[in-house]
DNA sequence: CGCTATCTTGAGTAGCGTCAAGTCATGTGG
DNA sequence: CCACATGACTTGACGCTACTCAAGATAGCG
């Protein structure tokens, strides 16, 4: 996805970026942050690192070095099963703090992919965790974006142990919407970045049925659907058939 | 569940327990502490509370005001759609800790209900936040915790999204038994503290269907199930189910 | 000892998966 | 710039898994 317009100039040619002029500290740093501890937090970002399309941001079994910060671009993680099965786990966008499952073990649990061109920000751990340490609201920051994971977990475990398979994918495509409005994009018009089968990977179903649903929708007027392109045209239609009206 | 014998004899009827002389130190806090580490640590926990069975520990929009470590007895996670759907996110067991969704939103996301008489001990969650700071060796042990409960969810979400449903109890089972053997109980004996529906909504299933995976399991030989009571006969072959050799 | 919740089992069905054929985009090389 | 190849997507027909509905068995509790 396009960067947002930085509101200060930022120089994109270097590799240090200054967290205290991004455009994405509000969604990375919420936090209430007094000028003095912004310079230091400056120190965390390390290095801007760009993930070509296909290409892995780290894989499962890697250790674990850094947490990262999506500046621009689109991601997936996968889980896998020792089998060979895997699953799409999420889909990230800018702000999104991904590598979390690293900490537990020291290893990376997951792999994560970029969809398309992206650019992410690394924070090394051993920092994080001593600046974190130093600045109780980045604490609590960490804390929060590790709960906000579960919460989000759960909600996953809601969609697929209960859920039908057209309640699953309306309930996706009103999150990404969502999403997209928080971050100043259109919630109505917006881009797929995965194919049919990554969807479906992560809504637990095969790719037909996420494009029958897509049909369905498309039928009863609730979303246009031209192959990635999406347009939501009745979002209340859609919330209806999460939880038909009572 | 019958408490593990105390290494040290502890005062049962004192709310204050000190985690120095705790017999689950292990499960709960397995970094490595200093003896006057461990002093302050001991503050840590605020009292000991018992929930009865069908009590809840706390429910979703509660708010946050302190983690919880089961110290004995066993517990259900459930998250609620807006609809009135409701999902088992998880079972808990002495040394898990309890109640990191709500660290997000500073309110509790799920619902937390005692399967048979229990007691936790209660860890206000400002106090574990400055020990925290102080303590590298709690933060770092912090961070795990969570980090392993985002694991252990996408675990869920392999198994919500990706097996059929004998496949799936198979993995619960398999699940439950290595959770016992950690704690010191055998793993191939033992009684269900849920019922088949509780069960059921965890793995993404009705009750009936369950109730025939056990059957069917009893009938190949690979446990012996009567109500609530599991011996595992074959786990070769339980784990065979879940990834057929190759 | 009887009531109620829980569990088992059966029969029929709906929803999703599987397999297959065909259309449509994207991108690559001539 | 176009032709072709490849991957992505749609749609149909059919089958199987798990759900629904129902009846009966069993255990736990007062």
């Amino acid at each position: 996805m396009p960067p947002l317009p930085t509101r200060c100039a930022v120089d994109i040619g270097q590799l240090r970026v200054a967290c205290s002029s991004c455009s994405l500290r509000e969604l990375c740093l919420p936090a209430g942050f007094k000028a003095r501890e912004m310079e230091r937090i400056d120190g965390l970002v390390d290095q801007r690192r760009r993930v070509r399309k296909g290409e892995h941001l780290y894989r499962a079994g890697d250790p674990l070095t850094a947490l990262y910060a999506i500046r621009s671009g689109f991601m997936k993680s996968c889980v896998l099963h020792e089998d060979g099965r895997e699953q799409v786990a999420g889909f990230h966008m800018m702000g999104d703090l991904l590598g979390m499952d690293a900490i537990g073990g020291g290893h990376h649990m997951s792999d994560t992919m970029a969809l398309e061109d992206s650019e992410v920000c690394e924070m090394p751990f051993t920092i994080l965790e001593r600046l974190s340490r130093e600045f109780p609201p980045l604490q609590l920051q960490l804390h929060r974006v590790m709960s906000r994971e579960i919460v989000r977990d759960y909600g996953v475990m809601l969609l697929l142990g209960s859920m039908k398979a057209e309640e699953r994918l309306a309930a996706f495509l009103l999150n990404l919407s969502q999403r997209f409005a928080v971050r100043g994009y259109s919630p109505t018009e917006f881009n797929l970045r995965m194919t049919r089968q990554e969807i479906g990977s992560y809504l637990g179903l095969k790719l037909e049925t996420v494009s029958r649903a897509f049909s369905s929708f498309h039928q009863h007027q609730l979303v246009e659907v031209r192959h990635r392109h999406v347009r939501i045209l009745d979002p209340g239609g859609l919330k209806a058939v999460l939880g038909p009206v009572r």
